[in-house]
DNA sequence: TTGACAAATAGGAGTAAGTCCTACATAGTA
DNA sequence: TACTATGTAGGACTTACTCCTATTTGTCAA
C-alpha cells in the first residue's frame, strides 16, 4: 500500500512544493521528519520519529518532531489518527452508537444510525483478525464552534 | 439519549448486580465512580471524573478513579473510546481509508475498503455540523497476537 | 551575492495525565 | 464478629508532550 503514490523522490519533490505553496520553509529538519513518517507504516508518535530522525540529526529536538509534525498536520501534509493525544475516554453508554467529535473542542456526541451499526467486516479481514469492535468515527466542527466559538 | 435505559437507580441496581456477578466489591468509591460517569454525557476522563468525584469524597485519589474506570471498562461496564488515551499517532497516508487497531499491542492497520467509502452522513448530523472527515475504526486482536503474542 | 528578517530550531524547564508502590482500611464471608 | 482478599490513599515516578528564550537559518529583495 505504501508505494502507491509514487517512489520516496516523487513524494519528497511532492512535499517540496507543497510546503512552497503553504509558505513552510523547508528545512533539513523537515525533510527528515517527513521522510521517515512517510517510510513508516507504523502511524508513530512524535517520540518514536524522533529516535530514527536523531540517527541523522543527533541535536535535533522531540519538540522540533513534535511541533514540525503537528504542523504536517494542520496543512494537511499527514493526518492525525482520530482520538489519539487524548487522555483516556470513557462512555456509559454500551449500546451500540457511533461517535462524532469535534476537532475545535473536543466535544464528543454519540449517535445511532442502522445502517452503520449493519456494516460488514470484510471477509479477508475477519479472517486475519479476530474482530471485537466496529464503528463510524466522524469528525468535523460541531454546532457550538460554528456559531459562538 | 441518556435516559434511554432507566433512572439513574435503576442503572445503579444493574451496576451492583454486575459487580456482584463479577466479583467485583462493592464499595462507596466505586458506586461514586459510576454515578458521576453515567450522569455526565462528555465521554469523560479521569481527571474530570475525579474532580467531580471529590465533592463527595474528598480523600479520593486520581489513582483510585484511573483504577476503577480502567477496571469498568475491562469488566465491560463501560467502554474507552478508541485510540483514545494514546500519544498522537501519525499517518502519511491521506487518502481515503480506515483503521484496525489491536488492542493488545496497538498496532494499527490501514485499509481500503469501497463500500466503508461511500458511507453517507445522516441528514442531520449533515446539517447540525460540518462534517470534515469519516472512517470506520475497527477494534480486535491482530495476526500476530492471536498466535504467538 | 549579500544582507535583513521572519520563521524555525535546540535545549532546558514546566505541565498533564496516568501508573507504580506500600502501608492501611474495609467489604464480604464463614 | 472476626478474618482475609480486595480496595484505597498518598506520594514518588514516568511518559509525552508543551512552553520559553536565545540562537540559527531559509527566503526574498536589493
Amino acid at each position: 500500500m505504501d508505494t502507491r503514490h509514487g517512489s520516496t523522490d516523487e513524494k519528497l519533490e511532492r512535499f517540496r512544493v507543497t510546503c512552497r505553496e503553504r509558505g513552510l520553509k523547508i528545512t533539513p529538519q523537515r525533510i527528515a521528519i517527513y521522510r521517515e513518517l512517510s517510510h513508516s507504516n507504523q502511524h508513530p508518535n512524535a517520540s518514536r520519529v524522533y529516535e530514527e530522525v536523531r540517527k541523522i540529526f543527533p541535536n535535533i529536538s522531540l519538540d522540533t518532531v513534535s511541533r514540525t509534525l503537528q504542523t504536517f498536520s494542520e496543512l494537511d501534509i499527514a493526518s492525525m489518527v482520530e482520538f489519539s493525544g487524548e487522555a483516556k475516554r470513557f462512555d456509559p453508554n454500551l449500546d451500540p452508537h457511533h461517535h462524532f467529535r469535534c476537532i475545535q473542542c473536543g466535544h464528543i456526541i454519540d449517535f445511532c444510525n442502522d445502517d452503520y451499526d449493519a456494516i460488514e467486516v470484510p471477509a479477508e479481514l475477519q479472517t486475519k483478525y479476530t474482530i471485537l469492535g466496529k464503528r463510524v468515527c466522524l469528525e468535523g466542527i460541531c454546532d457550538r464552534c460554528k456559531t459562538g466559538d
